[in-house]
DNA sequence: TATGAATGAGGCTTCATTCAT
DNA sequence: TATGAATGAAGCCTCATTCAT
């Protein structure tokens, strides 16, 4: 890579990084292009050079986080080779997810605002890994599925009820510890899971 | 109630009505304060004297919309005297509220861009019923619970993640058909309920 | 006029005075909203309760400003009844206003840059006097026309081609005496001007 | 020519060419030299390389364009051997040059909204033609005065006021249609202009 | 020569809020 | 109470120009 390209690969980088720390921070709507400039140390002129406008960031943003954070969580999944039913893996992935959320919550703050079943379907489909180590997860899901004992009746829909009653479910939980801590909520929570899995089992 | 007490009444129901309209069709951040007061046709300054900035009337909005909702459905289900068990009184009054969102979807996109739970509780336990024929939620569902032959673990836990459940799946499917159609995903909804409640009857 | 309605006209001509002053010295392009608004001593808000944009007020000023301009002349011929023919009154309306202009370049370098026939017309006709005492050029010139021992076969071509020619040749010779003074010019033009009109009258 | 010279030539070709096409199409003020140089298919520092800024490549494009129009002008009436007399010359470069031009608005309204006499003479002296069957205007101009029959009282003034007449009467009638078609305006031009030529007659 | 990334001044416009009437 | 004129901060975005490569 030219030292240009190193270039502007750090000032994107740079972006990135402040947008993120500034929009988990101060808001998504209090925060400004010039706020995210001038933290970043760049031109008002260069955002949109690698940006179409605020909106744009964001949700590179949060395809790059939900990314990274799936990822994470797929990495330790391989580590336990124990682990080999549907139901057992899709809740250790939850369960390292909320953990990982309930460690970061400017990052659970800044994704659930965000992220409903469109824009996440969007990113995790569209995102095109870069990184070799990363793995769509989507993909990764469909393995999952088909690799399995059983067959399912409606995979889709059953990731979309348990993503969708996670992330609404762990915004309170976490963050507010409403109507319960996150780690009291748990087992309701793991329990409404493993009867959506169940339900879709085709005998 | 006297003459200019009838006054001060219209005008700020005028201003509700506006501004939901507005909030609706433009969207909340497009919407101005002057907007509202144009279209409610009231001065600008009229506008502060009842409410204090648009967060106020946008969350005094989501606690009135949202009870109407509750009372349309508890109201109709007064006439069902023959559902009794919890089980069916819940999906009556969810499969009453879909039907409902899914005819009036500005509404739906209105509540559920705002409608946390934590505004959700706030909204239906600090409303005051200003007309004899409401009633709190939060004390309807309580009654019902109590009212069961079957005792529960948790019922607020209960009503928790059924509400975040409905409420997150509901929105994609209604407005978008992601991943599926509200009338393909009510089937996967409802059993996955009924196993939240079965979860939490205490033996 | 309550108080608040003066204070209004005041704005606005604050306002448009002090465009006309920053247009004809800085230049249209070189003037922004902002300097109009400090140099008027408003509020930038304020400049776009009266006007759309810079546009709108340089229009506006072009019309005003025009019709100042000839309403003069006008009301100078009045004094000279002996001037009786229309190719007299045309000539000394044009020469008055060319010595106007002499005096007032700053006057000439807006109005010309920007003064063609189109919103010339436009001007002049949709111009609705505020003051009595302003007459619309147009009706005054069908008048003179209509009042003259001859006819006339195209008086509108014969209004153009004058407008046009005296316009852009002053703007040269008052402005750079190029390619002579105005006062050299004159003769050449003012016979110009009387074989437009003997050109035009119908035996 | 070598190959790096003939290269520059080129970028410097494609620059006026783009320049050209955005101005009449988009409009001066709104193209930008980004425009310019990403449709040229150049850097936009090389831009810089070439011309001063944007008023630079106008100008040049304003000499190069007008010159190219009366050379046309000029060749045609090369062929046309019967035409003698000084008027009879002068209304075939005008009839043919408005004809060019209502082929052409786009250029019309380039030149029109740019070219006053200023600029235009400018345009017309300094020229220094860079092909062999250019010629410059003004030259040939003279030319045709000195050979003529009668002698002129002012030549240039003449010119001037032709020039002046044509160029604005054409703007507003080949583009509006205002106050009257150029076909319909045709005559009283002429005529106008053979009565400047015949006024400018030393007997 | 040629490039195009980077800059930041500067323009336009909106809008929440105040306050004199 | 009711009004709406006035404000100016603040946001967005463009673009001429420079300069390191």
């Amino acid at each position: 890579m030219s030292k240009i390209d190193k270039k502007k690969k750090e000032k994107k980088e740079s972006l990135l990084a402040t947008a993120f720390e500034l929009f988990t921070t101060t808001g998504f709507n209090k925060t400004s292009i010039s706020d995210i400039s001038k933290n970043a140390g760049v031109g008002k002129g260069t955002f949109y050079l690698y940006f179409r406008d605020k909106y744009d960031i964001r949700n590179k943003l949060i395809a790059h986080k939900s990314n990274e954070l799936f990822n994470k969580a797929h990495n330790e999944l391989l580590k336990h080779s124990d682990i080999i039913d549907i139901e057992d893996k899709i809740i250790f992935i939850v369960d390292y997810t909320i953990d990982e959320l309930k460690e970061n919550q400017r990052l659970l703050n800044f994704i659930s605002k965000n992220l409903g079943w469109g824009i996440f379907k969007n990113a995790l489909t569209n995102y095109s890994p870069s990184d070799e180590n990363e793995v769509s997860f989507l993909d990764y899901y469909m393995n999952m599925i088909n690799d399995d004992k059983y067959k399912f009746k409606a995979p889709e829909v059953m990731l979309f009820l348990i993503i969708e009653l996670v992330s609404s479910t762990c915004y309170s939980a976490i963050l507010y510890n409403e109507p319960l801590s996150i780690d009291d909520l748990k087992p309701y929570l793991y329990s409404t899971i493993r009867n959506i899995i169940k339900d879709n089992i085709i005998d």
